[in-house]
DNA sequence: TTGCATAATGGGCAAATGCTCGTTAATATG
DNA sequence: CATATTAACGAGCATTTGCCCATTATGCAA
């Protein structure tokens, strides 16, 4: 043992002692400095020093604290602005369950600003199971704009539009996008995408504070279909072009990429470039769900993403 | 699921955050409070509620760190008024190692003081190795008195005596007991302990800051018998008495009650009463010595101890 | 030995923390 | 429904902590 590590030794060894006297025994670095006939500061050096050399180990016995591990990894692996993970629950499928009341708690701590803001709002059961978890609010300053349209296939309204559940407790001016989600054709979503109000609508979503957005999968049962906005044969279509999710309908591969489909030329919701550029918060859970979460984040469409505990370890991996 | 443990377990979590936030994300409060949307003191509650509620394990990973939970816990156990607890050398088995050394630090810690300080010696290889360690200090303001007749049977000065030894170094005046440790008849004691020299002797011991002393084992071959303080047969009736250990000569059994025997009428050193009565270290290792170690305490003769982690263990069993 | 380079030390200060106390909100009780 | 009881809250303050910087030890080569 040479003599360098053997000082080092000795000088761990009265790390070790300051730490335990520290983090065990509670002492305060006065009462260290003290016990062992130091000043404070070369206590206070020890104590640092004992945590940096790794001595001190710190776990958190709660669920949560898992929790938010993963979340830490998701937001750095994926680059995220943030990211929240909740709990899973193993006995239920309810792709919103707990992400919805995370997402609610976000968009309820935006709706709490003083200063006037501009929330914008995709689509989803996430999307709508928060809001229906939002408490009554009154909070005029504000304002919502869709940036999905809100017409079915048939030129009806849609009533799991969210933005009509949010103006019920919150009161704010809401901008619905009134036009189909998805076009009959290219030429058709042009000339909707070129009425001045519904161009409006583009503007301002430009300019929201933030964004909340479901994220859909293209399996054999996506929402798309069987909330009646494509057929069968548009999704066989868009999946063998490697279409692996969606974001207010726009269809992306796995790695992040727009379909290049004809679909994709008939979606008439707020392009994904414009979401990109503000703050999207992307609210989504489930195995079904991970190839679309996956393309999303790689496509770089979200800056925020909500998800749960069992989906966030997918990811990790 | 009761409501109110539903609301504890909001609390919990909220605390599980928090903490997690303040011990692993390393925010400040200040920061959780901003991140949780709460007031800088909520959010210092539930640090200190993770805490409390023992969400937060804290361990070291360190050797020492087992040593000093030891000596807690034998401080507590025996009601010390201080234990230290050093590593042990496997592959040794001198009865001082590392014992010696801390025993020294803490001799030194007195030397060091300004006030004149009376330090009171007991025997023992672990006394006598704890004195050769320590530095030279000049220190003639303290005085240093034995507890322990430094004459063998045969009237000759005992080498061993530490009393010479540390006064070489500290250069603090000395006051030997030239008496012989165990005397030949409890007359021949009486007649002894009534010198005017003697008696001062014990009244300055009676007055000191501070006794070191070893536990002497009472086996086959106890340091009392190899230095020939007493005879094979004494030992035997010592044994079959009960003893199990002795200090600075004194015999006791497992519970720590004096030895009623001839040995005990003979012994001149200052008595155990004496040195109960003020601050006393014990200091001593190894399984050899742990029944004397065990009684010594539980006769309550000792107010501090200074052994090693393995028999801070056996101690604790 | 001298001079230089590096590391350790303690003073001082701003930030962070723990805690008490009066007030307010929530809940139970009559 | 009014009132009592309790828990939570935040303001304010004293203590504790982290860290910069000037100064002092320590090592080391010439």
């Amino acid at each position: 043992m040479s003599k360098s590590n053997g000082a080092l030794d000795a000088r761990l060894e009265d790390a070790a002692r300051a730490g335990w006297l520290y983090y065990v025994a509670q002492n305060t670095q006065d009462e260290i400095a003290k016990k062992m006939g130091l000043s404070r500061q070369s206590a206070q050096r020890l104590v640092s020093l004992a945590m940096t050399a790794g001595l001190v180990k710190i776990r958190l016995d709660h669920p949560v604290a898992r929790c938010m591990t993963l979340a830490m990894d998701v937001k750095q692996k994926y680059g995220l602005d943030s990211c929240e993970v909740t709990l899973t629950d193993p006995s239920s499928n309810d792709p919103a369950l707990g992400i919805a009341q995370v997402a609610a708690a976000e968009m309820e701590r935006y709706f709490l600003r003083k200063e006037p803001t501009i929330m914008a709002l995709g689509t989803g059961r996430e999307i709508r199971t928060a809001v229906d978890e939002l408490p009554s609010l009154d909070c005029s300053q504000h304002r919502i704009v869709s940036v999905v349209g809100s017409l079915a296939p048939d030129g009806s309204a849609n009533d799991n539009d969210p933005l009509n559940h949010i103006g019920d407790v919150t009161h704010a001016p809401r901008h619905p996008l009134s036009v189909p989600v998805i076009a009959s054709s290219a030429d058709e979503r042009r000339v909707i995408c070129a009425q001045k109000p519904i161009r409006r609508n583009f503007d301002l979503a430009q300019k929201a504070d933030v964004a909340f957005v479901g994220i859909g999968e293209l399996n054999d049962s996506p929402p798309l279909l069987t909330d009646g906005f494509i057929t069968w044969e548009e999704l066989k279509s868009i999946q063998s072009s490697g279409g692996v999710g969606e974001i207010v309908g726009w269809s992306f591969d796995a790695q992040g990429q727009l379909i290049d489909s004809d679909i994709n030329e008939r979606v008439s919701s707020v392009s994904l470039e414009t979401l990109a550029s503000i703050r999207t918060i992307g609210v989504a859970r489930g195995q079904d769900k991970l190839p679309a979460i996956r393309g999303a984040l790689a496509g770089k469409w979200l800056s925020d993403l909500i998800t749960d505990e069992a989906t966030a370890e997918q990811l990790l991996k």
